[in-house]
DNA sequence: CTTTATATGATAGTAATACTATCTTAAATA
DNA sequence: TATTTAAGATAGTATTACTATCATATAAAG
C-alpha cells in the first residue's frame, strides 16, 4: 500500500498551487535544497530559477516573493510535523507519555518522509531550525497573522497545549510553554551545533541530551504541586 | 555626580570606533531608530545616511555592512545589561532572589539610560526582541563566532549559568536554562504583542505575566529533588 | 477536429540595494 | 607650517527584486 498524503495550504500562500504541477512541485523542492545550502538571506529566485532549470518570471508565476516561499514551506513543516504527531502518539492514554514523545518528535532529526517526494523532511526541518524564526520577526507579522499565515504553527502550539492541561489542568501557562518547548528544541539544536556555550550539549551534540533538558523542564513545572 | 559609563566594544565589529566621534555615535543614534521604525530588513546604509545628513560612504567608513552594525548594537545591549545586572544584584546574597531579579530586567521593558546619550535603550531592548535572534541565525554564524562577536551574549548566559548553579549544585542543565530564560524573556514577549495565541498573556499583555511564568518555570525546575 | 484557454519559456527592462572608488575640503596634530 | 585624518560630494557597478510582453506547447471544451 503506498497512499499520497497531501498537505492542505493556505491559499492565500501563493499564486498559483505549487502542489499542482511538476514545476510546482521542483520549486518546493529545490527552494528547500537552496534555503537549505546558502541561507535565507543569500537565496534568491534567480538561482531558484537556474537550479531547476526555468526562469525567474516562471518563479515569480507561483509565489510572490522570498518570504512568501519562506512562509509556505515553514507552515507547510508544521501541518506535516502535527500530522507526524496526531499518528504517532495515537493510542497513547497516558498524557505525560504523549508529552515525551511530542518532545522527542520536535527535538529529533526528521527522516524522510517517503510518502511525500517532492518534499525533503530532513533538510526542511533544518531550514525550520536555522530560518523558521524569520518567518514572523518581520515587521509585517501582524498582516501575515490576519492572512493565518501561521496557523500551521499555532494549531501546534494548541495540540501541545491542550496535552499539557491533561496532565495537570491547573497549570497556569499551558500555551507559554508550549511555544516554550518548540522553540526551545530548535534554538538549542541551533546552539549545541553553532554556539555550544549557549548549551550543556556542546561535547556531546546528542539530540537525546536535547530532549532529556526539555522532558526536565517541562515534567517537573507541571508536576502538581 | 554624572559619570561617563563606556562599553567597550570588540573592536573587530567595526572598521573605525563610534564611540569616538559625533558621526560615530549619530550612526549608532540614528540606526537604532531606524532599525525599530522600518525592522532589520528594510533598513538601508542609504537610509541611514539621509536620516543623519551624511553619506552613505560616510557609513561605510564605520561599519563594513548592515548586519555588523546589527552585531555591534545586539552585542552593546548585551554588554549593557550585563553591567546593568551586575550593578542591581550586588549585594543580594540568596541566588534564588538574584535569579528572579535577573528574570525580571531581562523581560522588563528598559527604561531610558541616561549617562548613555546616544543610545536608546528602550528602543534598543526592543529591536534585540524583535531582530536579535538574526544576528546569529546566519550562514556565517561559525566565523562571526570565532570573531567573538557573541562574546557578550554567551558571557550573560555564563553568569546566569552560574546563578542556576548557586541555586541548585547538581543541576544538570544550567547553560540551556540560562539561554532558555533569556530567549523566552524576548520571544514570549514578541509572540504577547504579534501572535497573542502563542502565549497566556494575550488579554493581559502584562510583563509581569511573562516574568511570572518564568520563575515558575526556572525556579520548579531547579528546585533540588 | 478545431477553437480556446492555460502553463511555460524567452527576453527585456526598471528601481532599489549593497557596495567601491576617487576627489576635495576642513580640522586636528606634529 | 606641514601633514595626517575625518568627512563630504559625487560617480559608478553588480546584484536583487521585481514587472511586462510576446511566443509556443499542450490540454480541455465545443
Amino acid at each position: 500500500m503506498k497512499l499520497q498524503v497531501q498537505i492542505r495550504m493556505n491559499e492565500a500562500l501563493f499564486l498559483r498551487d505549487p502542489q499542482g504541477s511538476e514545476l510546482g512541485k521542483k520549486i518546493i523542492k529545490h527552494s528547500i535544497q537552496l534555503i537549505f545550502k546558502h541561507g535565507f538571506e543569500a537565496f534568491t529566485f534567480k538561482k531558484l530559477a537556474e537550479d531547476i532549470g526555468t526562469t525567474e518570471a516562471g518563479i515569480y508565476r507561483y509565489f510572490e516573493n522570498k518570504h512568501r516561499l519562506l512562509l509556505y514551506i515553514v507552515a507547510w513543516y508544521w501541518s506535516w510535523l502535527e500530522y507526524q504527531i496526531a499518528f504517532q502518539t495515537n493510542n497513547i492514554k497516558n498524557p505525560i507519555e504523549r508529552l515525551k514523545l511530542v518532545i522527542t518528535l520536535l527535538a529529533s532529526t526528521v527522516k524522510d518522509d517517503e510518502s511525500i517526494s517532492h518534499v525533503d523532511e530532513s533538510l526542511l526541518h533544518q531550514i525550520v531550525i536555522s530560518e523558521g524564526s524569520k518567518s514572523y520577526l518581520t515587521k509585517h507579522v501582524g498582516e501575515d497573522n490576519k492572512h493565518q499565515f501561521f496557523k500551521p504553527y499555532k494549531d501546534l502550539c494548541a495540540v501541545i497545549g491542550n496535552i499539557i492541561l491533561e496532565c495537570n489542568p491547573k497549570y497556569k501557562f499551558p500555551k507559554s510553554l508550549a511555544s516554550t518547548i518548540i522553540e526551545m528544541a530548535h534554538f538549542q539544536n541551533f546552539f549545541m551545533y553553532n554556539l555550544p556555550s549557549l548549551t550543556d550539549f556542546g561535547n556531546t551534540k546528542e539530540e537525546a541530551d536535547i530532549i532529556a533538558f526539555l522532558n526536565d523542564l517541562v515534567l517537573t513545572s507541571i508536576k502538581k504541586g
